[in-house]
DNA sequence: GTTGACTCCGTACATAGGTACGGAAGTTAT
DNA sequence: ATAACTTCCGTACCTATGTACGGAGTCAAC
């Protein structure tokens, strides 16, 4: 068995045998040829589209996102208009993220310096104060 | 029944009914008082303690962390130093994870402005080309 | 030809934070 | 008194992304 084996194309794409298996059952990735034994045979391929998986999911795609610029990349009718158009939109969506995570730092910071500014029992600490407001 | 019902208290601290059964599966809000009829009777201050989970989970802090802060604010030999520390902590967090979003919209912003400067078939887009890469 | 590594499968478990269900019993309003 | 509303309980389900388990079969190496 010299071929690409789910362990081969695990390790070299660098994630877990089972994520492979994952993958599959979620559609990512082909059903694989099993000659004779049972054992899946990848095309060499299959590494290049887990790592693909793999690096788009770093870069914020959900596995859904990732299977539907999957499909939009063998389409050979479509040009790259599409995926430059959900790259956009996840770096919106991006952007929207980090403007709550700064509004929840901004806050927290606030709360800090008050704090900071008396150094109190805890009933009336004004970071749990205004925990406790409507 | 004129007193602080489940429901009562749900509808004022703007979460749903479920919501308080949980929080006190949990152990984020006392077991309440069942006068008769096995109803939960809350006392006033639960109305708060519900506020304050709400609040703090909307700053970006679990329920476990909540759970720990509410601990603390019922410890009467704590100052808020601690609280001040666990909010700096979380303040950090934050940042890492703003971090972690600018390195991937740095990134995507790249792919972007490469796949803007050529035009082509999605067989050869920048974007898809760089995710499949190693 | 035996040992050890790899693979098979289906299923359960994990996280976090809830949400939904369904039937019974209690409460409130008319 | 009856209808409508609320609450009770335990349990199952949900999203997303895997990870773990366990017993059986297969393959490669010495």
């Amino acid at each position: 068995m010299s071929a690409l084996t789910i362990g081969f194309v695990a390790k070299n794409a660098d994630v877990g045998v089972e994520t492979i298996r994952f993958y599959e059952r979620q559609g990512l990735i082909e059903q694989p040829l099993r000659p004779i034994s049972g054992f899946r045979h990848y095309p060499e391929e299959t590494v290049k589209r887990v790592r693909f998986i793999r690096h788009a999911k770093e870069l914020g795609f959900s596995l859904q996102e990732i299977g539907e610029l999957l499909d939009l990349s063998l389409d050979p009718d479509q040009n790259c208009n599409e995926v430059r158009s959900r790259t956009k939109s996840k770096i919106a969506d991006i952007n929207s993220r980090m403007e709550a995570l700064e509004k929840m730092k901004e806050t927290l910071n606030m709360l800090v310096a008050a704090c900071d500014s008396r150094n109190q029992a805890t009933h009336s600490c004004p970071i749990l104060e205004a925990f406790s407001e409507s």
